[in-house]
DNA sequence: ATTTTCCGTGTAAGCGCCTACATTTTGCAG
DNA sequence: CTGCAAAATGTAGGCGCTTACACGGAAAAT
């Protein structure tokens, strides 16, 4: 025990009950407000609790079949704006409901999915938040074998098995395409996100829906592959704006590369909006910071974080809830980065 | 218990030791690595143990006074690059331990922070590592009272009582100032951190060390304050080029605030660096995919979030080594963004 | 006033694991 | 072989908390 020797020094709930004159099993029915308790010795309980610094020891309360009030959170990592904001929506719908949050990367045991579900699932969390890309479907066998509450963000699941919180991608790039086909443009490229993603490849088919909607032809060479980062978008505009009839916009399927985008073109000697217009997916918090300001499509991020909490919390609470999938409507935000076609 | 009907299904250490044909002292003998177990029956129990699935329960473990093997990290969010790093570098260096990292953020509880403070200390986490810059010493002042280990990553504590990792904010700001003015550069503006935080203080006095040193006046009108975020890094750019004298350098205290002055650059329709030279400090990925890459002085965030939590395991392992400070070496890092003065 | 409820509280038995101590087994000198 | 120390393993108690159950007393019903 030399990792704490704080635990001498630590109150519990017999020190509170003592105090307090009542039995510990009253302390632990006052701390989870269970309703058979007077008034009074609730009262008397509390204050024995505030004076002596009582907090409860959590590794007890579940060990002992209480709740834990924690939840995981696995993802590949959070070195992208994408993902801090999905975060930050979850740190604080978590804050709400006072929940702690345990962070599990992706990175870690690198291969041995099952024995890492099986430990997390062991471990200290109540249930699990996915925010991984490129989920291998194996995660969700393992998962459900568990059965262990989860939830899916941004992701979903083919069998349509799991609860998951994901947004209109699809009418997204449909809408952001449409309003620079409103402005004029026919000559759009689109630049793809990381092919059989789930959020990608609607990207793709609602730029080519607008497209056909609209009667323009799908050009093939006008759809190039990115993988959703900074460096791509840039490198892929330059053989974009080689080609013999160049693109009057360019659609990156996220932010991060319309970034990327911007600088090429802006290497190109050229201007953004007055001879190109550019339009990107996500609105991260840079988007509104970059000159000009990007256009884009909104993807309510921090909320979905939220609303998989939520889902999480309601499935901790009612275990037989048949699974849910939640898709938050898009929206385009337009601001400085595109133009009417001359 | 609603929360985790998994339970009956949970592989307890009894069940191991069931299969093993040993007592359930063995079993823990075995997995907590005690040495007096005869190798054959440590093979027996393993085996038993991996046929079973058997994953340790955590909170048991904690509570019958095993190590918890769970660090906690405070910070204010992760919504930029510079916590990214950091907090990546931990992560990898957890991964090695094999521990696992619970996430609070200060978010939470505003305010009451000797209460949030005093429930961390009495939740799972055996340590805590702090990322929080403008750290009040209350912080300290509890943490210290509740005897709980700690660690400050890029913060100091005054009082030097504290374990801590920070970098060489002064030498890396003088660096920086002095390869721009062995660039012929004299007029060279820099744009301060949040002031009052230890390493934005410890960049400006190096930058006015360099000028110092090489016998050019510090002109306060070429010192403006920013908040590290890069809005801040573009509007006081203006008004720095709008000075009867306006600088041909610009050495912004952060990369972000730095890409903010490359915008405000652009957009006066000059160009970098033939117009004027930048520098940034930590060297966030972003620096390197910029247009043109931004020269910048490299922090190593992620070293220091790894150092970070070796000297909190050290702690948890040796409670009673002294408080140590570990200042991490920047380095300079030559990219594209200043030219010598013409 | 007496019986029936029900509310408020205490008692005790774990949750899964660790560890001091007791006990058995092993190895080896005599 | 015997004896004994050392090594290996088992036993039991406890970590702090929750919860089924028991129980006394007060309120409600008769």
């Amino acid at each position: 025990m030399q990792e704490r020797k704080k635990a001498s020094q630590q109150v519990t709930i017999y020190d509170v009950a003592r105090a307090a004159g009542v039995s510990d099993a009253t302390v632990s029915r006052v701390f989870n407000n269970k309703n058979n308790v007077r008034e009074s010795t609730r009262e008397r309980v509390l204050q024995a609790a505030k004076k002596l610094g009582y907090v409860a020891n959590l590794q007890a309360r579940i060990l002992a079949g209480g709740k834990s009030h924690i939840i995981g959170l696995l993802v590949p990592g959070l070195d992208n704006a994408y993902m801090a904001e999905i975060v930050r929506g979850i740190d604080i719908e978590l804050g709400h409901a006072n929940y702690e949050m345990i962070l599990y990367t992706t990175r870690r045991r690198g291969g041995n999915e099952a024995s890492y579900l099986q430990y997390i699932a062991n471990s200290l969390s109540a249930g699990l938040l996915l925010v991984v890309p490129l989920l291998s479907p194996k995660y969700l066998e393992i998962l459900s074998d568990l059965e262990y509450p989860y939830v899916l963000i941004d992701e979903i699941d083919e069998q349509n098995n799991s609860f998951s919180v994901d947004a209109t991608n699809w009418q997204g790039a449909y809408d952001a395409t449409e309003y620079l086909i409103g402005l004029g443009h026919r000559r759009i490229a689109f630049i793809k996100g990381i092919v059989g993603l789930h959020s990608s490849d609607d990207r793709v088919q609602g730029y080519k829906a607008a497209l056909k909607a609209h009667g323009i032809p799908v050009r093939d060479d006008y759809i190039v592959e990115g993988d959703y980062m900074q460096p791509s978008g840039y490198d892929k505009t330059f053989p974009l704006m080689a080609l013999p009839t160049p693109p009057t916009a360019i659609f990156a399927a996220n932010d991060h590369m319309a970034l990327g985008v911007m600088d090429a073109i802006r290497e190109l000697g050229m201007d953004i909006p007055n001879d190109i217009s550019i339009v990107g997916f996500d609105d991260i918090p840079q988007a509104s910071t970059t000159h000009p300001k990007l256009t884009t499509v909104l993807q309510p991020l921090e909320q979905m974080g939220r609303e998989g909490v939520r889902l999480l919390l309601e499935q901790l609470q009612y275990p037989d809830r048949p699974p849910r999938r939640l898709t938050l409507p898009t929206q385009l935000i337009v601001r400085d980065s595109c133009r009417p076609l001359a």
